[in-house]
DNA sequence: CATTATAGGTAAGTTATATTGACATATTAT
DNA sequence: ATAATATGTCAATATAACTTACCTATAATG
């Protein structure tokens, strides 16, 4: 806590800068691949978030991407082209599209997956795993801020 | 080293998304800010690349941005109109021009940064000086992965 | 049962940020 | 003299987002 004191202006720009720049490099390794379908960024973060949570609502989509429902519905149907995805409505409650990756997305999910895989792995090659932790627990409690 | 076995696809997937969400609100902290000079995320990240490198030159910004110079282009003819940044010729060679904040720009970073150091600074509230230096490395790989 | 809330979709127009390609100028280096 | 570098600019286009407005279907609540 003290040692908070010690955290220069300087110190926090380099990591503010930082953040930007993994968040650049981490997302843009796959933009070959990326290419090769057609897609963008964006499509790249959806399929990202299905992979993740397999059968997510489209509302919770939408807090997680913290965009509006017709810039998803743009993506959502460019990967419907794609035939990637799939819905199913809730069985309880018939309002709700539960979104899933076919197949087909997976392996698309896969070959995007392992190009990020490759530099978070060179990154933690040399870490100790209180590293990582320290590193995933510093990065929660700025989400959480 | 061998702990890296024990880093699963779904942790890996994880520390992704935070990279993402991470960048997203550290930057977004100071929308408000930048509504109020009519300017956006891109004029935001100059006016952070030209406080921490006074005197940058265009190329060297060029790089950092990873941006094309019609696109920084833009950006600088708003913060001319704006009137906060100045430039200086370089003496040696007179085809780099070196950028410069001028004290209005300074503030309105400041009050940026502001906003943005608050949430670095929650974040590291009760974190010791070792996790920050840990997030810091990890960071750091990720980057030059 | 009537009303309200929620989950989702869609259409039109606009903005922010970036791209590609082409070309121009001034200055420095070989 | 020529080539390379640093920068600027015009035009057209792409991507991803936005705002505003309105729509359906279903569920929850009085």
């Amino acid at each position: 806590m003290k040692e908070l004191l010690y955290l220069k202006d300087d110190q926090l720009k380099d990591l503010i800068e930082k953040l930007f720049v993994g968040y650049r490099e981490t997302f843009s390794d796959s933009k070959k691949i990326l290419d090769k379908y057609s897609i963008g960024l964006a499509h790249q973060k959806v399929i990202h978030l299905l992979s993740m949570y397999e059968g997510i609502s489209i509302s919770k989509l939408l807090t997680k991407l913290k965009v509006t429902k017709q810039s998803l519905n743009r993506v959502l149907k460019d990967l419907i082209k794609l035939e990637i995805i799939i819905f199913k409505k809730d069985e309880m409650d018939t309002r709700i599209k539960h979104v899933y990756l076919n197949e087909k997305g997976k392996k698309i999910f896969e070959e995007i997956f392992l190009l990020q895989k490759k530099r978070i792995y060179n990154a933690l090659l040399d870490s100790s795993s209180e590293e990582v932790i320290n590193f995933d627990k510093v990065l929660k409690k700025i989400i959480n801020g």
